[in-house]
DNA sequence: AAGTGAACCTGAAGGC
DNA sequence: TGCCTTCAGGTTCACT
């Protein structure tokens, strides 16, 4: 499920709930996710107030008073929901389910915000591909889950040359490039078919192939990071796509899915102006990859 | 270095 | 209805 748009997406419903209130509970309800979850979470966490919700690339970071930071990966199918107070004015539609847990329930957390009416936040993930760990704010920038990740795609960091001098000299294709982490940070397969679709490149094309010569511009490295900027923050303000399962807090949809052109749509013409093309899947890296073989060079 | 395949795990969807 | 295969938004490791 989710790509550097769809954790932002939780991030920001996460947010509003849990920054600044106070964690009066934490219940795990299996040992391990995709790695054991940390031997002193529930004591590391339990009355300690939420002084902010941050993200990186892929990554969910809960930062607590006292220095203590929880990193949580949604791995493939993780999503949080949040169970508002009984009586509340804020819509959400698991008010009537407010005692129950659903399967693949794994980490419950309670958090008062001095209203008296506590809200639980609730890690649900059927395959266990994500996972929490916990760090410290002084320590954090050199977890060895956050150190080695490359550039956010996001503002204007991103750009043409900097694309050149990640990319130069390799031979891997531009496609194993961008879900390459170390590289740029948070693009998945999704956004990684869809940028390269709108920058009209071909996902098998060596990723050194569109670096710029020394002291010149590349088009392509241009076009391929203005892709990657646009597709990222337009997948922001939509919410993120919504797949197989709902993906807010809130338990809304997001629906950039609406607007994707080339993922998911084998066999369908091309969406691009008088482009004759039709959409192709093939396989690169055990992953599956969406791009119109006509335009896209 | 690049490429492939497998592993981790569950569930949905499609074919028969 | 059931059984089987394939595939899925991520990451890591072993091997050619």
């Amino acid at each position: 499920m989710p790509e550097l748009p769809e954790v932002e997406t939780v991030r920001r419903g996460l947010q509003p709930v849990m920054e600044g209130t106070r964690i009066v509970k934490v219940e795990t309800r299996r040992p391990d996710l995709r790695f054991p979850l940390p031997e002193r979470l529930v004591e590391t966490l339990t009355g300690r107030h939420v002084t902010a919700i941050g993200r990186r690339a892929k990554y969910l970071m809960m930062h607590l008073e006292g220095g203590p930071v929880l990193i949580c990966h949604l791995g493939m199918s993780g999503s949080f929901r949040i169970e508002e107070p009984d009586g509340s004015s804020t819509p959400g539609v698991f008010h009537h389910e407010r005692s129950k847990l659903a399967a693949h329930d794994h980490v419950v957390f309670t958090v008062e915000n001095g209203s008296g009416r506590p809200s639980r936040i609730v890690f649900n993930d059927p395959r266990r591909f994500g996972f929490m760990l916990l760090s410290d704010e002084a320590s954090l920038d050199e977890h060895p889950m956050l150190a080695g990740l490359g550039t956010e795609p996001t503002g204007n960091a991103l750009g043409g040359a900097l694309i050149s001098d990640l990319f130069r000299d390799r031979a891997m294709p531009l496609k194993a490039a961008l879900l390459d982490q170390r590289l740029i940070a948070g693009v998945g397969n999704i956004y990684a078919c869809e940028a390269l679709w709108r920058a009209k490149l071909s996902p098998r094309r060596a990723a050194g192939s569109i670096a710029a010569k020394p002291g010149k511009t590349s088009q392509r490295a241009e076009r391929l990071a203005k892709a990657l900027r646009e597709v990222i923050a337009e997948a922001i303000v939509a919410g993120g796509s919504s797949l197989r399962d709902h993906i807010r807090t809130d338990g809304s949809l997001g629906y950039f899915q609406h607007r994707f052109k080339v993922y998911d749509r084998e066999g369908e013409p091309c969406p691009r102006y008088e482009c004759s093309g039709v959409i192709a899947r093939m396989m690169q890296g055990g992953r599956s990859t969406f791009y119109c073989p006509v335009c896209q060079r």
